[in-house]
DNA sequence: TATTGTTATACTCTATAACTATA
DNA sequence: TATAGTTATAGAGTATAACAATA
């Protein structure tokens, strides 16, 4: 078992096991997408296994640092999830001190969420985390990098589109 | 809410917002990765919808069909999964009619799994379903179809190794 | 009536740990 | 003791539906 000392959380992830791509699956797009997000998912996680941070904090706390004062419900449309998935990450947002609600005088049920000063600490050490990781990820790919960029928002947009 | 013929699962993925990939995360790899199979795997899900096949099925059905008779243990390890993870799916495999459970002689603790011929039709339905799928994928890819399947391929072994 | 945030609930996929039967 | 399969439990991440407060 791995061992965290932060707290009883750990990064769940693929298990390192020799295999990789079953040869059936070795011209097929979709499968290798999938391992490889999960990999190198995993192995972001493992580079939070000293901080209390989530990997999934990272995405919020970052549109927050570059737009200040997003409602929820807007927060939950720039992260392309539904309003519901964000509650219970805020809270604990707020909790650690990382957030400020604050409330909308033109609103009464709304409220600007802002990143605390403690919260764009943390948003900073998350980024140079994240981009120890994506140095990894660039170096891996080398001079790729652009061409499988494009690739991949390509087919972000052919599948968001419908 | 989408309908769903054959039960009432329905295939869960990110819901078609407008936006893509904020500004911030442009030029991360594995932000891109991550965006991107998502869609490709809730497309995916998306082509199941009116049956009553599973997207996590596929993969097993599909190393079944071209390593017969392994047991659960090593079938967990083709998979990269936890030996625990496959219980469920292969009790519901099993109900389905999809596989067979063949004691082993020499080992009365485990047991060879294999297709039924049922279990060899599905597999085969799935496949046509993922090669629609992935000949989606390659339309939106196009011709650089190798260079990515290489670079991932790279992906995933830099990050199995360690 | 419509929208906002929240809550309740549920489902997928995964993991670890403990149990059982066997080796 | 060690291993194979199972079960119990947990947690992250996501969704839908319904609710209260407010618009």
């Amino acid at each position: 078992m791995k061992a965290n000392i932060a707290n009883k959380e750990v990064p769940q992830g693929r298990e390192e096991t020799d295999l990789l791509i079953p040869e059936d699956f070795s011209n097929v797009i979709g499968y290798h997408l999938r391992v490889a997000q999960e990999a190198s998912f995993a192995a972001f996680g493992t580079l939070l296994q000293n901080t209390d941070l989530k990997p999934g904090w990272y995405t919020i706390l970052t549109i927050l640092s570059q737009h200040d004062g997003l409602t929820p419900s807007e927060l939950s449309k720039v992260c392309g999830r539904d309003r519901s998935t964000l509650t219970s990450t805020l809270k604990k947002l707020s909790i650690r001190g990382l957030i400020d609600r604050e409330q909308i005088q033109c609103d009464q049920r709304s409220y600007k969420v802002r990143l605390t000063e403690e919260g764009q600490r943390m948003q900073a050490k998350l980024r140079a985390i994240a981009q120890e990781h994506d140095r990894r990820l660039d170096e891996i790919v080398g001079d790729d990098k652009d061409a499988l960029l494009a690739v991949l928002t390509k087919i972000i947009a052919a599948f968001s589109k419908g």
